[in-house]
DNA sequence: GTCGTAGTTTGAACACGTTCAAGAAGGGTG
DNA sequence: CACCCTTCTTGAACGTGTTCAAACTACGAC
């Protein structure tokens, strides 16, 4: 499973109401579950019994206990835009625009910090389909990235338009490093995490609005030119 | 195991010659399987047949399937110094002695590319023991932190006197993430990762001898304060 | 030589993720 | 109603990581 995947016995989309909903209860379950006792202590036996189904009925729907996961993965993606759109009509400065999504991002993600921990472990392997970077994961990536673009294009901030058009990509993995930050945070309702925010935030903006300077422009033409030769 | 760590039954340390011989056999015959088969497709049970002895007597060298996997890791740091240690005497500049400093790292785990990937899974994980981060690995930690700060002192880049304590621990950094990118690099060899230190490792550079500047110097402050607060 | 103890080794047993062949439900078609 | 076919459900069985009580080995003390 590690070395080769694609074997991956896809789980079925449910084809019927009755399958809808027997899908929905095991999700819920198996969430209520992992956020009561924790990923690893929360058996597809546990869960299956508490949804009153049989083991392999869950495994009808999930492919694995892991894809489980997946679901409160995209389900997260999408509070995070709700959440979002808040702040970006409010705001066009980018750097509040930046700030306030990045929060949004934590916030969201709070509730789950406890077992964001498993969730991460199975995103960071490359052959995982959990993983950020793989092209399972391809449309929840691109919608997030969708979401910087926003931040950029909303706002009132004068960038470099070659570096425009990465910009957002760029941003998104700067988020994938505050995500990164978040997971391994271990202080108090993990204030870290905001105060690395708040500190690199300002950081980002200088940097971009340098990125226009006579001056620089050669070197920001070199770092766009360095990611998209490391782009896959 | 995940959730609560701590309870890891530790494994024995061997205390006599037998012991020591043992725990190198089965050490040995895991790593040949690794390789041979992949991480995942080697049991428990293969390596102990193979290696003569019974499934309980890894277990009571190494505390888990993983943990044979960490042996690996201080030995390919160990070897990174040595192969280090050869750029390092021959050139003093700060640029080429952190791309060679780099591309050894890359050098040295390049025969375990193929199964690093699971190895990386497990150190990404927060509560491991593997995790680059965690207090178990702290010595090996520091002892890589070392090898950066040897890129700098023996280097005759001039640095900002406040930046030069800390940016051993950001070059260590920046190498973390360039075995990220290695780890999910597909390219042949790997050689997306080497254009990733050829490319990063100017930009690096001019970022250090800028920090003198008077101009930047106020940012440099800033980064510092923000690193300072962001350590645990 | 016998005993005691620390160190080492064993393999059956356990827990858990996952698979699969067999069957049940449901509902359209004649 | 009888039939078929898709969809869904079941739970026993399998493979694998891990544990543990019991046994074995080596060796110094007496």
């Amino acid at each position: 499973m590690t070395e080769h995947s694609a074997t991956t016995s896809a789980a079925a989309e449910p084809a019927t109401a009755r399958g809808e909903q027997t899908r929905q209860l095991i999700l819920d379950t198996a969430m209520r579950l992992f956020r009561e006792r924790g990923y690893a202590q929360t058996t597809m036996r546990a869960i299956a019994t508490e949804a009153g189904v049989a083991v392999g009925n869950a495994y009808y729907y999930f492919a694995s206990k892991e894809h489980l996961i997946q679901e409160f993965y995209s389900g997260s993606q999408a509070e995070h835009r709700n959440r979002s759109a808040q702040v970006l009509r409010r705001e066009n400065d980018f750097a509040a625009r930046l700030r306030g999504v990045l929060h949004a991002g934590i916030d969201v993600n709070a509730p789950y910090h406890s077992f964001a921990a498993t969730f991460f472990k199975t995103a960071a392997e490359p052959t995982s389909p959990l993983s950020p970077f793989s092209a399972e994961s391809s449309p929840a990536r691109e919608a997030s990235i969708a979401l910087f673009r926003e931040v950029l294009e909303g706002s009132t901030a004068k960038v470099d338009p070659e570096l425009r058009r990465d910009l957002p990509e760029l941003l998104w993995l700067a988020y994938m490093g505050v995500i990164l930050y978040w997971v391994h945070d271990r202080s108090h309702d993990q204030t870290k995490t905001r105060t690395l925010v708040d500190g690199a935030v300002p950081l980002i903006d200088r940097l971009v609005g340098l990125s226009r300077l006579r001056v620089v422009r050669p070197v920001t033409r070199e770092v766009i030119a360095l990611i998209h030769a490391l782009r896959h």
